[in-house]
DNA sequence: GCAATAGTGTCTCTTAGACAGTATGAG
DNA sequence: CTCATACTGTCTAAGAGACACTATTGC
């Protein structure tokens, strides 16, 4: 500690007062940090409208916002060292009850995908959205949260374990912006183009889809996540020659469509994780 | 806050006690938020073997990794309603004098990207890379640290404004990893992955080069943060190919190279911030 | 002149997308 | 049989990469 003026780094360490206060936040930043999940699945829409993206809510019961609905999400436990991670699983289980689940992809950075190393299907994606710390976003105090993006396959209603009245997945497209309490609706909007993106180049369709599947749920997956229509049959052929994609369990559907129509093989979710060629999007107009 | 259990949302709100903890959150959540940044820029070698990737780093003078490397980082000031990205910037100010810069693409989430609006070339690209709150990764305290990832062009030696002895860049392939502190090597490996990857699809190779540049420094920028040699020819003609990457300036350089050949012709930044078609890397072999 | 750098032409292979055709099963 | 759904063949256009060639300049 000889001429170091501002030595930054992880702590403030510069000078000596500051090097105090880093052993005692509560008189140096007084910023709570939270969690907050985008859990995104596909599933029936509840007005019979076919299957649409949902994403999980809860109701607020308390002010500010009182009655908005908003993501589930809370405060990091930090007397239990609990991860951000962690907290993340923690408070989906909460409001879903779906513990034990072998949640992938987890780690400090968001872009780090899961390597599912020996398990078939991990059951969850999670990862890392982004964090929002704009000050006033909480009208009580500085709030930095944490956001975290789930993808899961069609799940019960979403009451098992936490709070029956205030949790529901609502279908995206017809959830108000203005409805979210916070800045939620900014926070949905990302992880909704992550997603989105993240479809294109990764291969976590799957992890929309039940363990197996047919090429054409598959396909409505990506239909619906991106909302627009593909051609059935380059779609088949080009999830076919993405090495590690999909996997074929040499089984079929029991039967064919309700109207007729041929069966359909079943796979399973190979594993890659990056798909070589990517699914690209159709209609990327120009940019800027 | 009638039957409601579990409310959760941006903040505990679920029982008594966790709603007032809210108010208080000295007494609730003893975490401190940091922002560290990965300040990535091109320039020569100190010993003379050519360009190079380098980063920003100070040397830390206290305890703990007292005389590591550390990434140059610091407190959230919350009292003075600092925004993350806000700070961001100040630290990197304090380190490099690196001041009155246009900070562009700051935003809560990490993938948000720069409109530039009318500004022809944003002087600095600065964007989210990830957030770190592992207990135990500070030894004295549990803090999350959130992480941003800092484009330059070259710049005077990164001592301006803060402290000459502790701030260097450094080359990122003679940077022994277990000389970071903290968990600093990850951070820095999470943020040269994304500077790879976003040299694919973005256009902010330019935010690594001057304001006028020729096809060959852009090439320069894409071989260094790459580190693999690209083929001039089609480089060249896959950039001319991406519309608004480059926009040409209609001059060309003083004199062709130093062992003699062509003037090349100077382009400025153009304003996509996509490419399309995107520059992709070579050497993806297989996935997985 | 020669060597070096800038820039273009052209060929092949792969992929995207359009479209049409075949295979199979429910009613 | 008819229609719906699964799957395959084929053609065209565009991009990637290899390679060769032309253009211009310093020495």
């Amino acid at each position: 500690m000889t001429t170091v003026g501002q030595p930054g780094g992880d702590t403030p360490g510069g000078t000596e007062q500051a090097w105090l206060a880093a052993y005692d936040p509560r008189a140096f930043a007084p910023i709570a940090v939270t969690v907050d999940v985008v859990a995104l699945t596909i599933r029936q829409r509840a007005d019979g409208g076919g299957k649409a993206l949902h994403v999980l809510t809860i109701r607020r019961g308390g002010m500010p916002y009182e009655g908005f609905r908003a993501l589930p999400g809370g405060f990091v436990r930090a007397a239990e060292d609990e991860d951000l991670g962690q907290a993340a699983v923690r408070e989906l289980a909460e409001e879903t009850g779906l513990s034990a689940l072998g949640a992938a992809g987890e780690g400090g950075a968001p872009e780090a995908d899961s390597a599912p190393s020996d398990a078939p299907a991990p059951r969850l994606h999670l990862e890392q959205l982004g964090t929002y710390g704009t000050p006033g976003r909480d009208p009580r105090m500085r709030v930095v949260s944490v956001a975290y993006l789930a993808f899961a396959p069609d799940l019960p209603e979403a009451t098992a374990g936490g709070d029956a009245a205030a949790a529901a997945w609502l279908p995206v497209d017809a959830l108000d912006p203005s409805e979210l309490a916070f800045d939620h609706a900014r926070i949905l909007a990302d992880g909704l183009e992550r997603a989105r993106s993240k479809l294109e180049y990764t291969a976590l369709a799957t992890a929309f889809a039940p363990p197996e599947f047919t090429i054409s749920e598959l396909r409505e997956v990506y239909e619906t996540v991106w909302g627009e229509p593909l051609h059935a049959g380059n779609f088949h052929r080009k999830v076919l020659s993405a090495p590690g994609f999909v996997e074929d369990t040499d089984t079929t559907t029991a039967r064919g469509g309700a109207r007729g129509g041929r069966r359909a093989r079943l796979y399973r979710a190979g594993g890659a994780s990056l798909l070589h060629p990517a699914l690209l999007r159709p209609s990327r107009e120009e940019n800027q």
